[in-house]
DNA sequence: GACGAACTACGAAGATCTTCGTAGACAACT
DNA sequence: AGTTGTCTACGAAGATCTTCGTAGTTCGTC
């Protein structure tokens, strides 16, 4: 149980709108991915249908238009995603991804602050072992 | 010029082992891997050429075993996956996919304090606007 | 010069991902 | 009842990724 299956890109896109706008439709989501995407219909609604079947996904059928919601919390799959990068391209180290994110994508004042909050506690913790 | 495709995950694997290990043979990469993988040495040696092919690696043909090397730095390729990664998943934030990187996986003081002082030298260059 | 070991080249199978067309169900409206 | 619009279901094509077998080359050794 709880083990399921990386989302490809296609099926990581469609995640992201769920996990930022909550339950949605079909439609929803394709109107979401529409401004970036240039799909069809009914591409969206397979690939919703597949990642369904793979448990990424949960279906309230009540409605007539089917509505979608992520099976695991977000931080779960992201904490998935960010693990196999580190991995795979950091030789292990979550730092050294930090750092070349803060490196290549720039943080703004208050996201720097926060993290630097983040770090504070995650020394004091050490200490705690 | 310079842009080049993302690499897949076996691409990575075999770019990983160039990062640590600078430029190798073929059978020099195929052992470095054959601890995690299993694969035959014609999958490595195919992948490779496929690689040279991307222009992702570059080969040295002077020996009679071919010499790669990654055709970018470390840190380019990184910074494209870990954009990617934070676009796709973060909503573009950098400082939310290190928060999530840390949080999943522990990092030592020695790392935290790294982190600390880069994010102060952002902060500073941040007033410098 | 024949043999064996290690190398590169290459084609093709199998797996997976992405895309969309078509078909059938359902609801609302005329 | 027929028409129209929107929905789900599904099969299959096309693209990409991964794998490995086979063939041919080169080098050293007997």
């Amino acid at each position: 149980m709880g083990d399921l299956p990386m989302p490809t890109d296609a099926e990581l896109a469609i995640l992201a709108v769920l996990w930022r706008d909550g339950p949605c439709t079909v439609r929803q989501v394709h109107e979401a991915l529409s401004a970036a995407h240039d799909t069809a219909y009914t591409t969206t609604l397979k690939l919703m249908q597949v990642m369904t079947q793979k448990g990424l996904l949960v279906r309230d059928a009540s409605q007539r238009s089917h509505v979608f919601r992520a099976a695991k919390p977000a931080a779960r799959t992201q904490g998935h995603l960010v693990k196999k990068l580190v991995e795979a391209a950091f030789e292990g180290s979550a730092a050294r991804l930090a750092m070349r994110a803060l490196s290549t994508k720039r943080a703004s004042l208050e996201e720097l602050e926060a993290l630097e909050t983040m770090i504070e506690r995650l020394k004091a913790e050490q200490r705690d072992d």
